[in-house]
DNA sequence: GTCTATAGACAGATAGAC
DNA sequence: GTCTATCTGTCTATAGAC
């Protein structure tokens, strides 16, 4: 299931990304679609208020094809939690090492914007990560991925606080790690908050990009 | 409905306190056991998870006692979010003001925790308040009611900020009213962290402590 | 003795799994 | 497409409060 979890999860990346995954055919492009269709519908009704019918429904094929792709729903809630997270972790990464290669001369706040870019790509996600969270504080499994994933993003965002901090002098008012967790934390309530608001995506990001400057201003001290 | 919700609400926090309302028979009785038993099934397995079936047997009744009281089950998730909610509400104001009056001889931090400490009863409160956001994000109504919630809380936590800074004669990094919205941040952040890491009641608490704290020293300039 | 809350059975609907 | 399980919401008879 490993394997095969990780190339499904390719697959979907794909799939969300709107890229018809072209050299896959059949079985796996089923599978795509079926996760693609269960990303849209779980975050309008649910997990528990997705039929596997209504599922197969928004894919375009019948329940006999969710079936011969996975065990149950659960099965394919993991997987697609798995992808969700593996590409928001991957683009973060990503942004990380490119502003290490150019020796950027953006601001500190742009820099910051720029990588947590990466982790939204809109209402859904902050929807779908929500009802992670949520099952996280209930199903033991969710919870350990979850966990992995969460210290896996800090990691990442603490790294980039302390290559900003070394490269800009700056001197910062809390340990980089917590700074990391604060950023994140504050990040993610804006794209909640802005979502029960029923703000658009475009005005989601700014939103979230005003409330994480405003924090990454306060907790830094230019060096004199 | 408003009046008798509100008489409800009432008596729901004593259920939920765990004092059994005496001087309350019959009716009003059932109503507040169906709705702590409620907070506990909700908190469990989620708001869909959860059967009429389900709350009714922890309660120790059966359905027809349910319909009697409840048009639906979404009527009671409605009652038990306001009386969660008012309760937090009170809670948070009451120690407000509590520390209005006396010109307190404590630590600021201090000051923060045992403000906040009203906003939490435990693991429950975390989950339910959770799966209220989640809602809020796909349902209007939810979504008005805890958006005025919200407002409330950070009104309240900013006046108590805006004392602090006069009292204590403190520089703050931030206007008092994001420093509000922070601080409550954070502080959920930590609690719904320590949930999922399953970490009791008490270390629930003390971890959203520190925290807090941490930040508030991070935003907070002692006047020289 | 009346009135209301409760119990428990019942029917219609829908979901998951094969 | 079928089969089974489950859940909701209704309905009626009864038990108990005032």
């Amino acid at each position: 299931m490993s394997a095969d979890g990780t190339a499904a999860a390719q697959h979907v990346l794909q799939a969300i990304d709107g890229i018809a995954p072209d050299g896959v055919r059949g079985r796996e492009r089923t599978k795509a679609r079926l996760m693609r269709a269960a990303y849209e519908v779980f975050a309008e009704v649910g997990l528990d208020g997705a039929s596997v019918e209504a599922i197969c429904e928004r894919a375009g094929f019948t329940r006999g094809a969710f079936y011969s792709n996975f065990s149950t729903k659960e099965e394919l809630f993991f997987e697609l939690v798995r992808a969700v997270t593996d590409r928001k972790l991957e683009a973060v990464s990503q942004r990380v090492d490119g502003l290490r290669a150019q020796d950027a001369a953006l601001t500190p706040n742009e820099l910051v914007q720029s990588v947590l870019d990466g982790t939204v790509e809109g209402l859904l996600d902050v929807v779908l990560m929500s009802e992670i969270r949520l099952r996280a504080m209930r199903d033991d499994e969710t919870a350990r991925a979850y966990l992995a994933w969460a210290s896996s993003l800090i990691d990442r965002v603490e790294g980039m606080i302390e290559s900003l901090a070394t490269s800009y002098d700056l001197r910062l008012r809390l340990p980089a790690r917590d700074i990391a967790r604060l950023v994140l934390t504050v990040w993610e309530d804006a794209l909640i908050t802005a979502a029960i608001e029923r703000i658009d995506d475009e005005g989601l990001r700014r939103r979230a990009e005003l409330r994480t400057q405003q924090l990454a201003l306060a907790l830094v001290d230019t060096a004199p």
